[in-house]
DNA sequence: AGAACAACGTA
DNA sequence: CGTACGTTGTTCTT
């Protein structure tokens, strides 16, 4: 079971600094939208009971204390008057809702603490140092910083990030390595850079890392008292100007440890609340249904409480899983032997065995650029290690060698973000036999699973923790959970958890996958794609970042224009950028008749909506200034906020941008691009392509090469249908629209009018799409009814296209799902649907994902075998963007020729078909200019 | 703060 | 009433 401890304690006690968070709880909603009908602010009870609530879940404490200050003065008053001046200002609305809170903790069985004369803070100190004496290990809830004072073993703190859901868990090693002192040191560094909440005055001039510097030097806040004279400079002085502030201070911020509370620790049970009055509360303060539920389950022990469950949390709490008592490896040869004693024999197994594999799960941050290495485990059945953050050189080198002599048993949830995070440490990670994460998707392409939790709910039925993976994923992936001993008492237990959930997802996706044949398509494919990707992502894109931050100044100076005309023209201040306004100025003041509504109702004003209404006004002055202008302002600002992205996405350590390839998102098998999305760069007018310009070859470069295959769906089209009329079109090297056009009109090549050549070539693409003849009509803006002749005589020209498209859709109804060429799977419930709109889509899906799949699968061979070509030539240009059916090369000197028949090469055979895939290429000093 | 919606960029 | 995505901004939530 997980609840594997060397230390055994009496349980978890969580002791919750009630003012720190009723604050950040009032700051963080907004109060105007948080209130009854009387006017009464529930924001804060609100936040407080939702942020309390979410703890719990997350931390599971057996014993809970709330603990709030004391209207009136404390002792440190009388030390320090002006001591809290800045916080005693709290706002009325805020403090109405403090006696509501203590209601709402009454109700729910929670026991609150207050002490006159004292803080919280003391309480909490106080609690804390009963935990400890109690044998339980405390978790101290506080956005205030004294509390890490009573950091140790036994205590850690929970400091809340920027964002509530960021908690750090503040263990002792956290404190030393965010301020560099022990947090028996930290109030003598508080004390010296003082406390602006508190209103409290440091040393001027002195932050964290002076103060820290000082008491390492000197041992403590006395040391440096005895030594100041020793200390030179302007800071120097100033502490000496200020050692009377500093000294009171370190007073006044120690937290009394000793108070006498009247309880003790066993006392603050919690789990037994009174339903009626949390009800009858809760209805006072207009709380919702969901609200009042999560929060009663929540402090009912996790059961509705007309169930009204007794002692012992449900057994459902407690996962199946096996997690071995850890390991704590510190060294380089600890590392080497556990692997020697624990770890499958190399060249023993084939791939990825069922028995006789090992686990490798490492957490940290696997953004591209910036990976940072945490926490890493290595997990066998009946064994595991734990290596700690930071991971130093030698022991790096020896994870190395590990995993190396290792990999084909070797099973990891993620390859490519193991490789950021490893590499992170130099470290770099061989080719594993198993990614579950990859596996998963193959298995299931439309699950989105973001935990781990979440495929071990979908693949394993095992529901860890519903709770915790619906509000918790933020805590699950924190990325310095750095230094948590494994096996200290409470330590963090996550990433081992995780590297048990790992396994079993391994053990049972592996035979699955061999079942659905998808073994191959992991092996062949996504695993040597993810590498490809991972050098990609490190790479980046450079980017000219004078030329952005031009472009962005000239296209918001465009923007601001056309907004000043479409006010002038409104007569009011719009917000051009809702659509909500807008519709009222167009349709209610300006009494424009709407075309079509969005699909919750309200009228559309999107762009083809304005369009529409720009034309059909345009005798109407006031109507069609304000439209053309608010055209302008949408086209604008939008390639404004495209470029603004772009720049904040650049990496200042290499002025390149480190795009995320995700690989397991979009269902057909496509690659998709996050954080920024580099894969929708605008490329259809003249103004927007100039963002392309922007992209540029790096240092050492000399230019961008562009590759992107011509027409492939259709190809791919031509090939598994078998048509004979399409494949020879294909064949034929002539213009393939033109081509086309002539079989379908029946007339020679060059009569076709240009109107006749895009007309087909709209029906070509729409094939794939399942278009309509409504759509069609829609796009080229002709009849219903000529859209409806263009298609028959399009089928009756390419007959076998006509019925692949049926038999994809017949197939996936048949058997469920899909396949492309290569096997890939995609799944459609919705086929089976009785409504009407579903079924369609899913039709349209079904016809769609074979075509663009296998073009997927193209791509990603043709990337495999051009990354593989470049690098067995020794070449030093590499491939750094994919954008569906392009891709773009980062070009060394001298080797333009050689890298364009490489990769062009690898593209046009990544696969053979009955027609020959076409592929244009062009090179040239930024991307536009590359494009061909 | 977080979710839902509308809009719009790409292949 | 065309497939597949991601990002931004506004609005609503209780």
């Amino acid at each position: 079971m997980a609840q594997n401890e060397s230390t055994p304690t009496r349980g978890t006690l969580l002791v919750v600094d009630g003012h720190s968070l009723a604050f950040r709880a009032f700051f963080a909603l907004p109060a105007e939208n948080f209130s009854t009908a009387s006017g009464q602010a529930t924001n804060a009870v609100w936040g407080f009971a939702s942020m309390l609530a979410q703890v719990i879940d997350a931390e599971k404490p057996d014993h809970l204390a709330v603990a709030f200050d004391v209207k009136g003065g404390t002792f440190r008053n009388t030390m320090l008057p002006q001591y809290k001046g800045t916080r005693e200002a709290a706002p009325e609305e805020l403090l109405t809702q403090l006696p509501l809170i203590q209601e709402m903790l009454d109700a729910l069985g929670v026991t609150y603490i207050e002490k006159p004369g004292y803080e919280g803070d003391d309480v909490i100190g106080t609690l804390a140092t009963m935990g400890e004496k109690a044998g339980y290990h405390t978790l101290v809830l506080s956005g205030d910083r004294d509390a890490f004072q009573l950091i140790d073993d036994a205590v850690t703190v929970l400091y809340p990030g920027h964002h509530f859901k960021e908690l750090k868990h503040m263990t002792p090693e956290a404190v030393v390595a965010k301020y560099k002192v022990t947090p028996q040191q930290y109030p003598d560094l508080a004390a010296l850079r003082g406390e602006t909440a508190d209103n409290i005055p440091g040393v001027p001039g002195v932050g964290d890392g002076f103060a820290a510097k000082w008491i390492n030097q000197y041992g403590s806040l006395d040391g440096i008292c005895a030594h100041a004279d020793e200390i030179g400079g302007k800071k120097g002085e100033a502490l000496r100007a200020n050692l009377d502030q500093v000294r009171l201070n370190r007073k006044v911020n120690a937290l009394v440890r000793d108070l006498d509370l009247g309880v003790t620790v066993d006392d603050l049970t919690f789990g037994r609340l009174d339903a009626d009055k949390v009800d009858a509360l809760f209805t006072r303060l207009e709380f919702g249904t969901r609200t009042r539920n999560r929060v009663l389950k929540t402090f009912n022990n996790g059961e509705k409480p007309a169930l009204t469950g007794k002692g012992e949390r449900p057994s459902s709490d407690e996962p199946a899983l096996a997690v071995p008592d850890p390991v704590r490896i510190a060294d380089a040869d600890g590392l080497r032997s556990w692997a020697r004693t624990h770890l499958p024999k190399s060249g023993a197994s084939d791939g990825f065995p069922m028995d006789g594999g090992w686990t490798l799960h490492a957490e940290g941050d696997a953004r591209p650029g910036r990976a940072v290495l945490g926490t890493v485990c290595l997990l066998v059945r009946d064994a595991a290690a734990v290596l700690a953050a930071p991971i130093d050189t030698a022991l790096a080198d020896a994870l190395h060698e590990v995993v190396a002599g290792h990999a084909r048993a070797m099973a990891v949830h993620g390859y490519k973000e193991h490789l950021h995070m490893l590499g992170a440490a130099g470290v770099d990670l061989p080719t594993p036999g198993f990614d579950t994460k990859l596996a998963g998707y193959l298995l299931k392409p439309d699950f989105h699973a973001d935990t781990l939790e979440q495929a071990a709910a979908q693949f394993l039925d095992l529901h860890l923790d519903e709770e915790r993976e619906a509000t918790q994923g933020l805590l699950d992936l924190d990325a310095d959970g750095a230094g948590d001993a494994p096996d200290d008492a409470g330590a963090d237990r996550t990433p081992l958890r995780h590297a048990a959930i790992v396994s079993a997802l391994a053990r049972h996706l592996a035979p699955r996958l061999k079942a659905d044949e998808q073994t191959g398509l992991l092996a062949s494919i996504e695993m040597p794609v993810s590498r490809v990707l991972y050098g990609m992502e490190t790479e980046g894109a450079k980017v000219d970042r004078r030329r952005l931050d031009d472009m962005r100044d000239m296209f918001a100076a465009e923007a601001n224009q056309a907004q000043e005309i479409a006010w002038s023209n409104a007569g009011s201040r719009v917000n051009l950028q809702s659509p909500k306004q807008l519709a009222k100025v167009l349709f209610e003041d300006m009494g424009l008749k709407p075309t079509k509504r969005t699909k919750s109702g309200s009228y559309t004003t999107n762009a083809d909506a304005l369009q529409t209404l720009y034309v059909r006004n345009a005798d109407d002055e006031r109507a069609s200034g304000f439209l053309g202008a608010l055209l302008r302002h949408r086209e604008t600002n939008k390639l404004r906020q495209i470029v603004a992205t772009l720049i904040d996405a650049v990496n200042p350590a290499d002025g390149r941008i480190h795009t995320t390839f995700e690989q397991t998102v979009a269902a057909t098998g496509r690659l998709s691009s996050v954080d920024p999305n580099l894969q929708n760069i605008p490329n259809r007018n003249a103004a927007g392509r100039e963002i392309r310009s922007a992209f540029v070859p790096g240092e050492g470069f000399e230019s961008l090469m562009s590759c992107d295959y011509s027409q492939v769906e259709l190809r791919i089209m031509a090939h598994l249908s078998g048509d004979e009329a399409l494949i020879e079109a294909f064949r034929s090297g002539a213009d393939f629209h033109r081509y086309v056009a002539s079989l379908v009109y029946g007339i020679p090549v060059d009569e076709i009018s240009s109107d006749q050549r895009s007309h087909v070539k709209a029906m070509s693409y729409g094939l794939a799409y399942g278009l309509s003849t409504y759509g069609l009509s829609q796009q080229l803006k002709i009849s219903p009814g000529e859209a409806e002749r263009l298609k028959q005589q399009y089928f009756a020209t390419f007959g076998k296209v006509h019925d692949f498209l049926e038999s994809c859709v017949a197939e996936a109804r048949r058997k469920g799902y899909t396949e492309t060429m290569f096997g890939r799977r995609r799944y459609f419930p919705g086929l089976k649907s009785t409504n009407r709109n579903m079924r369609d889509a899913a039709e349209r899906a079904a016809l769609n994902a074979p075509i663009q799949g296998t073009a997927a699968d193209i791509m990603k061979i043709a990337m495999v075998r051009a990354a593989g070509a470049l690098h067995d030539a020794g070449l030093d240009s590499r491939i750094i963007l994919q954008i569906h059916d392009e891709l773009v090369v980062e070009i060394a000197p001298g080797e333009a020729e050689r890298v364009t028949s490489l990769v062009s090469d690898a593209m046009e055979h990544a696969v053979t078909l009955d027609v020959p895939l076409d592929v244009s290429t062009g090179i040239g000093a930024d991307w536009q200019l590359a494009a061909h």
